[in-house]
DNA sequence: TTCAATATGTTGGTTGCCAATACATAGCAC
DNA sequence: GTGCTATGTATTGGCAACCAACATATTGAA
C-alpha cells in the first residue's frame, strides 16, 4: 500500500476502533492492524498525537489505568465522538463513491443523476 | 467533502479519465467532475503539474491541438499508462477494503483470513 | 465593454502523516 | 544476569501532495 495510505481517514479509523469499547493507544494500533488483515500499520507518531487531538476536541475521553507498574491511557468515545464516527462513515461512503465512480465505475456505480 | 479529498488517488483519476480516449487538461477536469456527480472538483494547480509528471514518467503522451487561435494539449494513455491504471485500480480496491474493514465493516467485509 | 467560460500554467503555503528518537516496564530465553 | 522482544507513551523534524492565488490569453454572450 502506497505511502500515507490513511491520510484523511485516520480519525475515522481511531473512532471506529473504539466503538466496541475503551482501548489504550497501543491496543488501538493492534486492533486496526488485525481488523485490516495486516494492511494498516499505524505509527505511534501518527496515533498518539491524533488521540490527544481527538480528546482536546471532545470526541474522546481518557483515563489512566495501572497494570502493575505500567501505566496506560485508556480512551473511550464521547457522545460527540459517536456522532463524529457516524459522520466519518457517511463521508467515507461519499468519498469511495466519488473516487470509485471515476476510477472503478464497474464496482462503484455513479450516484443517481 | 473534506479538504484534499483526492490525495493519493489523483494519478488513478487522471489515468481513468483518459481511458475512453484522449482529452485535454480542462476536459479532464470537467469529465472527472461529471463522472463523480459534482463531488470532485480538481484544481488546475493540481491537475496540470500532475499531467506533466505523468508524461515525464511515461504514462501519458501529449500532442498540441489547435482550435482556431486556441491551443490545447491533448493527453492520451501509453501502454505503460494502461498498466499503471490497472495497478491503480487494484490498489484502490485494496485500499477501500483495508480502510472499510475497520471503518465500515458492515459494507466492506474483512479480507479472507 | 464587461463578464463568464474555455484553456494552460506557476508559486508559495499548509496540512497531515511518517521516520526517527527517547524512555520505561515486563517477560522470556540463554 | 544479560540481552532481546513485546508492551506502552510520547515528541521532534521533515516532506510530499494538494490547494489557493495568481498570471495570461482566446472566445462568445449580454
Amino acid at each position: 500500500m502506497r505511502g500515507d495510505p490513511v491520510r484523511g481517514h485516520l480519525d475515522g479509523l481511531l473512532l471506529a476502533a473504539l466503538e466496541g469499547g475503551p482501548l489504550h493507544g497501543y491496543a488501538i494500533i493492534t486492533a486496526v492492524q488485525q481488523r485490516s488483515a495486516g494492511a494498516l500499520e499505524l505509527r505511534t507518531g501518527t496515533v498518539y498525537p491524533a488521540l490527544n487531538r481527538l480528546e482536546r476536541t471532545g470526541l474522546l475521553r481518557s483515563t489512566w489505568e495501572s497494570v502493575g507498574e505500567r501505566r496506560r491511557r485508556c480512551y473511550e468515545l464521547t457522545d460527540a465522538g459517536r456522532r463524529a464516527l457516524a459522520d466519518e462513515r457517511t463521508a467515507w461512503r461519499e468519498f469511495t463513491s466519488a473516487i470509485g465512480s471515476v476510477l472503478d465505475p464497474g464496482r462503484a456505480p455513479r450516484p443517481a443523476t
